[in-house]
DNA sequence: CCCGATATGTTATAATATATCAACCCATGA
DNA sequence: TCATGGGTTGATATATTATAACATATCGGG
């Protein structure tokens, strides 16, 4: 599992090994991955885009692991909560984080053509510095960007 | 008008130097700043402060310039577009720029107590070194905090 | 005068998210 | 044993945010 997502790379060890991570961390933490919960995690890693909380509840209803949205809002509010799952508010949508377990300012790059998002991190720590300057203790980030991803830009070219 | 938000300033100032800037660019730019557009940018400086659309929406209703959602996104898109007003994602709400007319990347600070957002800028292009080093192109940006202004702050120690 | 571009009016609906309350499970300890 | 309490789930309803679709209006240039 690398760190940025604009390059193929072995998406099943990336899976097994992100799911891994999380559940050494709820047992060391006493919290539960429970099947709603767990499922969720799933579905984001397996799937490795970013997906709409109705899309994800299509795909729990199916598997009989609820239809309200109560289900996958709370499942989502558990691992956002955990830093297992990061919003991307640009799109209402959520996406499996890349560093379970670290904590970290994630970065979004957010391809307006393929819709592809690759998180990254903060290259330094001029956001906090600003926002202290003004007397702000900033607690949590959005930091998000729209544009073109590798790919997309050369066939925009050609 | 100065460039951040947890200071008093002459707010009347602010606000009509704003509006004095924004009609500027709009003949400048041959687009039209119809009563509801001028409204909602109105409304927006004047309450300087992060806004809903149907919080907006039901002033203007009140005003008699319009009661249906579609009036006052129409607005929004507007004034977002030519870079008048910014919305908040983290809080889907809306809010006048502070330097309307500048081509900028801007940074919120939202104090999660008060619930005031200031804006500031960047201080660096570090997004877009880290973002080019990736093969990313950034044509937009979403940078936004949120933690406890100096205001508080100060409260939360006492 | 007609046309095309821009903007508005109006109705309906889509998409996203939360409130509320009852029920359940299960570990703890009186 | 069995009350107790925290965390979780089930279920219904509703709140909040945003857009689709189509008709109408306005205004300048050709
Ligand atoms: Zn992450
Ligand atoms: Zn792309
Ligand atoms: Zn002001
Ligand atoms: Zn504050």
């Amino acid at each position: 599992m690398h760190d940025i997502g604009f390059a193929k790379h072995d998406h099943t060890a990336c899976v097994s090994s992100a799911m891994d991570t999380v559940e050494s961390y709820c047992s060391e933490n006493k919290v539960q991955l429970t099947p709603a919960r767990r499922r969720v995690l799933e579905i984001l890693l397996e799937h490795h885009k970013a997906m709409g909380a109705y899309d994800i509840l299509a795909l729990l209803s199916a598997e009989g692991l609820g239809s309200q949205p109560p289900v996958v809002y709370r499942a989502l509010d558990f691992l956002t909560k955990h830093g297992f799952v990061h919003k991307i508010e640009k799109l209402n949508a959520y996406l499996a984080c890349m560093h379970p377990g670290r904590s970290h300012s994630p970065f979004f790059l957010i391809c307006r053509a393929c819709e592809t998002v690759a998180e990254t991190k903060m290259p330094s720590d001029d956001l906090l510095t600003a926002a202290s300057a003004l007397g702000f203790q900033i607690e949590s980030t959005v930091i998000e960007a729209v544009g073109l991803c590798p790919g997309c830009l050369n066939e925009a070219k050609a």
